[in-house]
DNA sequence: CGGGAAGTTGAAGAGCGTCAAAAGTAGTGG
DNA sequence: CCACTACTTTTGACGCTCTTCAACTTCCCG
């Protein structure tokens, strides 16, 4: 059985990652009301445990490629995540990045829009497709989380085409800090000061710019007294208004 | 009957636009099978017609805006709607350009997270969202359906956040014209020459450019060959490989 | 410690934006 | 039917933000 696990394992990503045997029930998920499993009775909680599978990646390790056979969505449980597309000539635009509670691997299509790595050391519960989507005919509550889920996304989508399309770097850079905040508080963790895990080059990529700007425009704020820089990658925000009608464009 | 219907039209839109009593019958309709509606038995067909009207817009109207109230959703059923976003300045970003099929309005939160306006005259089925989403909890078919087209419309979206990040003006340009080609041609018309209805200003709102720059670069691909312009808003696509690999960058 | 990656800073340049004006297009009314 | 107006599009000149290329510094992790 284990066995058996390891070699899809090796379907999916590369050596790097690791599967478990099916996870410990979901009732104790501590992301479950985050996600598509809110609101399940303990019956389906334990049919939806029977097809899961946990991935624990590290910092780097890919979980899957753009254009490759989507036959797994994903829920991350802990750790950071990137999803990004890539232009031929290797110029990257990161268009999300997820959290535990976040949801990945919906395909229209039947290939991945887009790949995914981990920022950090992440785990995620690792859905079949097939059943889930025979689970989903049962689980109408299920399907239309998902469809909440997938709105909301959209939402969020559109918001980052306003600021790639519109905004300045000072700008985009405010709103980013300002997201990071958000989300964090949202996930029950405190909003300030906010831990910024990934690299430069990762928001560059996210924001449109390049790995400088990113670096000047952090410095500039920070010279503005807008922001404080900590360790351990850790931002505080010391002039919340300054950085929100930044954000905002004012 | 009609004056309620007239009334709630008020709270939806200007006096610009009409509202018809229920829409003839949803079986006549010429772009089922590429919306929600597609692969519905006749009997769930008529029901879905009796919560349905008719919008109709002229160029310019506008359907609703952001933060309003979202208590519809639509569907276009003839003519070219845009949606978009925007800050407090003014700067706006068009997060996209709807033809007849698409489907507008999902909201996530209780508001709609953009403003959605006429292109060019246009026809939209308007559903109650209330009755909608209990329509959709008995027709499953109808919900999953839903939820192909937000997951189509976030791969979309990616790839746009690709475009306004790390495209260049000529590819950004070059990559609209081949998606105005792609969707007419999945509509049934011709993708070549395609028709632009859409202003100069909404292109370069769309594509993160001003005016200026769309105009000299549609200019400059024209020199180069690559396309040539016809009248009536027509772009004949003359050198399809070399706006192919602009468009991906290669 | 020491080596390599990540981040910061600097100088120069390109691409796109801004401002301005001309040319084209469409709608209106005499 | 044509002239007038108003708007959209195009073209031009210039400037600024962000990128590019490069060197230097800091931060990790062995």
């Amino acid at each position: 059985m284990p066995t058996f696990e390891v070699k899809r394992m090796q379907e999916l990503a590369e050596p790097l990652a690791r599967t478990t045997a099916p996870v410990s029930p979901c009732s104790a998920c501590s992301v479950r009301q985050l996600t598509i499993c809110a609101d399940l009775a303990a019956e389906e909680l334990s049919e939806l445990s029977s097809i899961v599978t946990s991935v624990e990646l590290g910092p780097g390790d890919p979980l899957f490629d753009e254009e490759e056979r989507a036959d797994y969505v994903f829920n991350v449980t802990a750790g950071t995540m990137k999803i990004y597309k890539l232009l031929p000539d290797g110029r990257r635009q990161v268009t999300g990045f997820l959290f535990p509670g976040d949801f990945l691997g919906l395909a229209n299509d039947e290939t991945y829009a887009y790949s995914a790595e981990a920022v950090s050391p992440a785990t995620l519960c690792r859905f079949p497709r097939r059943k889930l989507e025979t689970l989903l005919d049962r689980f109408p509550r299920m399907e239309r989380r998902l469809l909440g889920l997938a709105s909301h996304e959209l939402a969020a989508a559109q918001e980052q085409m306003l600021l790639l399309g519109r905004k300045t770097a000072r700008e985009k850079i405010a709103s980013f800090l300002l997201l990071l905040s958000e989300r964090a508080r949202r996930r029950g963790q405190k909003g300030n000061p906010v831990s910024v895990l990934m690299s430069r080059t990762d928001i560059g990529d996210y924001l449109g710019l390049t790995t400088e700007t990113v670096s000047r425009t952090i410095t500039q704020l920070r010279g503005d007294g807008s922001i404080k820089l900590l360790n351990g990658g850790k931002v505080e925000i010391a002039d919340l208004k300054a950085l929100q009608e930044l954000a905002e464009g004012a």
